[in-house]
DNA sequence: AATGGAAATGAAATCCATTTTCACTTAGGC
DNA sequence: GCCTAAGTGAAAATGGATTTCATTTCCATT
């Protein structure tokens, strides 16, 4: 079956550009920004929020907000993780780990609302940190 | 024995201002300088984000960024504990829940990280907007 | 092909939380 | 009192993200 709407040739350069990164990638906008304009080099950076919401939207790719990181990153969609920062050098990595729905469950009744999502972030040194360091 | 150095009457100021707000309550570096404002209004903004830097070195507050929030939020510190934020009104509670640290020790290993933090953030709707939407 | 409306686009302006700069004041040890 | 370090506030700078707006592209329908 054809898609409803087809991506439109910039949004999919953007998303492109997400999913060759590969999982446990992070890009931020501006990263993203300098590498769709290797290829599209007239492509504004407005653009690219623009599409990196609409992928967002679409489930294609997901945003991460990593607290200390200055700016959000984008990662491909995949399997619900959590993330790790090194607090030392900046570095975000994957951590395989997720709060179990009945967990969840519980809490929301407890607390009497309804939760939709996770958001799970560790901070701490990184081997290479730790071993520098 | 007295205080190493005793903290300064403004931060002092911004301390009591944060603890006043009481567990549960989390303020913007915006309203805080608002509310300190009204005992002290001649105070700059500048103050009250080195003051609360400070107080956070010390250990006094706790700084939490949530994703989708605009600004990050302090609050008193107290037992370790994540938060909620309603995708619909914005409104950020706590929620009585950790990683137990034997789940952290095994992640950090098998990851080969060291974990110092944890920062948990759950997402929904509150029992207000629930109610309403 | 022509047409019309919706979506997409990029440059520039704007927003806004946070940080930096800098000149000035305050506090406390000597 | 003096001196140095710390604290202070106004203003400017920073920087990620969003908005505005005029223009262009796309595409379904003639």
């Amino acid at each position: 079956m054809m898609p409803s709407t087809p991506l439109p040739k910039n949004y999919q350069l953007i998303r492109d550009v997400v999913d060759e990164c590969g999982l446990g990638c992070h890009l931020t906008p501006s990263e993203i920004y300098a590498k769709v304009r290797e290829r599209q080099p007239g492509i504004g950076l407005t653009t690219i929020y623009r599409g990196l919401e609409r992928l967002r939207e679409l489930g294609f790719v997901s945003e991460i907000e990593v607290p200390g990181a200055d700016a959000a990153a984008y990662e491909p969609a995949g399997p619900h993780h959590a993330h790790f920062r090194c607090s030392s050098c900046g570095r975000i990595e994957d951590v395989a780990f997720v709060i179990p729905a009945n967990t969840l469950d519980a809490l929301a009744r407890e607390h009497g609302v309804e939760i939709k999502d996770q958001r799970v972030t560790f901070e701490g040194r990184c081997s290479r940190c730790t071993a520098s360091g």
